[in-house]
RNA sequence: GCGAAUGUGGUGAAGUGGUUAACACGCCAGAUUGUGGCUCUGGUAUUCGUGGGUUCGAUUCCCAUCAUUCGCCCCA
């Protein structure tokens, strides 16, 4: 059997839903903000992102996928989206449209050859915005307002923005000569990977997780008050502007982004989720005026963030906030004789067209059979063929919860149908779905027999882990999520 | 790159150095001569990730390998 690569996943079912339904959140979020989509190669040359994101940096260093394509061009598959996205803005002169900033997202598969671990995987989907052209700190405030109310929008309510200001040149070179000053009779003290970063990039042993109990590291010279008064003034213009967009926030001077192109604002946005481990940050970003003319374009300014649409989705199961995904079909045709198949084809066509979400037999199941698939597609309504009522120019509708069965003239169905779904629909929050999935707390002891009343797992019948709130919608599928 | 755990049917999951590998769910069929979701009955794995070794004999012990999962590093 062929396994998928490491790392890689998969999605379908009720999990594709999610992440269609989140995908349609966030295109909508991007139209409100009239930030347009942009789609760049999955793989640019590698120059693009070792020049881009730094060559000591770990993501280049030892966690992209590099390979050699048959015309010996280095190659790497993206492990990130602004590098591909600012060569996209340089090569396209996108710096001489009128309309600046140029504001534009992207939503797509980034590659890191990592261990895969819980909320990492080595092909992971990222969605992030740039905003290039515009220096203004407003821009930094609604760059990061976005995540924040995308979250909003998708119910998630525990978030925490963390900003930090690294600085403009000038502020960042005083502040790097004081780290060295600091830390350079404590070297033999630092770890490995610490002795290294003081010789490549002293901000980064601040990101330090091995030595961050040090005292010395905690009373290391902080990158805010190395600020010069401009980006002093700055970064009191990006707080001020947040609170206009209504984004609490938090300031963490020792918030140091992982990647080398990052000046004056930084941010990071993290779930306060149960179980979420040292995975929690859901997206970050920040300013990068440098980063256009590493990749030898013109000057100019640049802010954007990425968040992983993996890890926003699992915080979104673990707190357990329901979607409102369509998971039904409205009408299941059943049939058994081959006149009555051939009616039901033509049937599900109009019905169809007429804009219902309709379903029928594939597999000859027996009529038993038939009611039972229609339930494990939760179908509103059944529509039960019968050659003998077709004579008459009759169909029989079932409605599949109040199991009222009624027979229909032909030329009355679609304005049956129509009446009764919609009223059906009608059922308070829209959704179109059971309420109980937040506090049915099955006491099956592990195996539910019967989706009645108020249990309404749609596991198919096992989910095994009694949990007490065993939430899964996982459609039938239940391997083990927590 | 480092460390740990796991690997039995469609699913969850027992189990033992030795005839036909529990149990549950699901699925299929029948009881119910064209109406389900309850109940009952029957069916559903030549086989315990793969390769090798120990043994009279291994799913069970050992080694290797692959895969999965989790943690560290790093990162979204």
């Amino acid at each position: 059997m062929y396994t998928k690569p490491k790392g890689c996943y998969d999605i379908y079912g009720l999990d594709a839903k999610k992440w269609q339904y989140v995908n349609k959140v966030i295109d909508m979020l991007m139209e409100k903000y009239n930030y347009t989509f942009i789609r760049t190669p999955i793989f640019e040359s590698s120059e693009v992102f070792h020049r881009g994101m730094g060559d000591s940096t770990d993501v280049v260093r030892k966690e992209t996928y590099d390979f050699m394509d048959r015309g010996d061009r280095n190659m790497t598959l993206r492990p990130e989206g602004t590098a591909g996205v600012v060569r996209s803005y340089i090569e396209n002169k996108m710096y001489g449209d009128a309309t600046q900033p140029v504001k534009v997202y992207y939503n797509g598969t980034m590659y890191r050859y990592e261990r895969p671990q819980s909320g990492r995987d080595r092909e992971f989907t990222q969605f992030g915005v740039e905003a290039l052209g515009s220096d203004d700190p407003m821009v930094d405030a609604e760059v990061i307002s976005i995540p924040v109310n995308l979250f909003k929008m998708l119910g998630l309510k525990e978030i925490k923005v963390s900003i930090n200001s690294l600085g403009d040149k000038e502020s960042r070179d005083n502040h790097r000569e004081a780290l060295i000053k600091h830390f350079k009779p404590h070297l033999e003290e630092l770890c490995p990977d610490c002795k290294e970063r003081f010789a490549k990039n002293p901000l980064r042993i601040l990101d330090c997780k091995v030595d961050k109990d040090h005292t010395y590291l905690k009373d290391a010279p902080s990158t805010i008050d190395y600020l010069n008064e401009e980006s002093k003034e700055r970064f009191e213009k990006v707080k001020e502007y947040l609170a206009l967009l209504e984004v609490d926030y938090v300031v963490d001077p020792k918030l140091v982004r992982g990647l080398d192109y990052y000046n004056h604002t930084v941010f990071e946005i993290e779930a306060k989720v149960d179980g979420f481990g040292s995975n929690n940050v859901l997206g970050a970003g920040g300013r990068y005026n440098g980063l256009v003319t590493l990749l030898d374009g013109p000057e100019t300014a640049g802010m954007g963030f990425a968040m992983g649409i993996g890890r926003l989705i699992q915080a979104l199961e673990l707190e357990k906030i329901k979607l409102p995904i369509v998971d039904d079909i409205e009408i299941f045709i059943m049939y058994v004789s081959e006149t009555e198949k051939k009616y039901a084809m033509s049937l599900m066509q109009s019905l169809r067209m007429f804009g219902f979400r309709v379903e029928t037999e594939y597999t000859s199941r027996g009529l038993k059979g038939q009611f039972k698939q229609a339930d494990r597609l939760n179908s509103k309504l059944l529509i039960i063929l019968n050659d003998e009522d077709l004579k008459k120019d009759e169909v029989k509708v079932k409605n599949n919860k109040t199991k009222e069965e009624v027979s229909i003239g032909l030329d009355y169905l679609l304005y049956y149908l129509d009446e009764t779904l919609s009223i059906e629909d009608d059922h308070g929050c829209g959704c179109g779905e059971s309420h109980d999935e937040e506090e049915h707390s099955c006491e099956c002891g592990g195996h539910c027999h019967d989706k009645n009343e108020n249990h309404d797992c749609k596991c198919g019948g096992h989910c095994h882990e009694d949990d007490g709130d065993h939430n899964c919608d996982c459609d039938g599928n239940c391997h083990k999520e927590g």
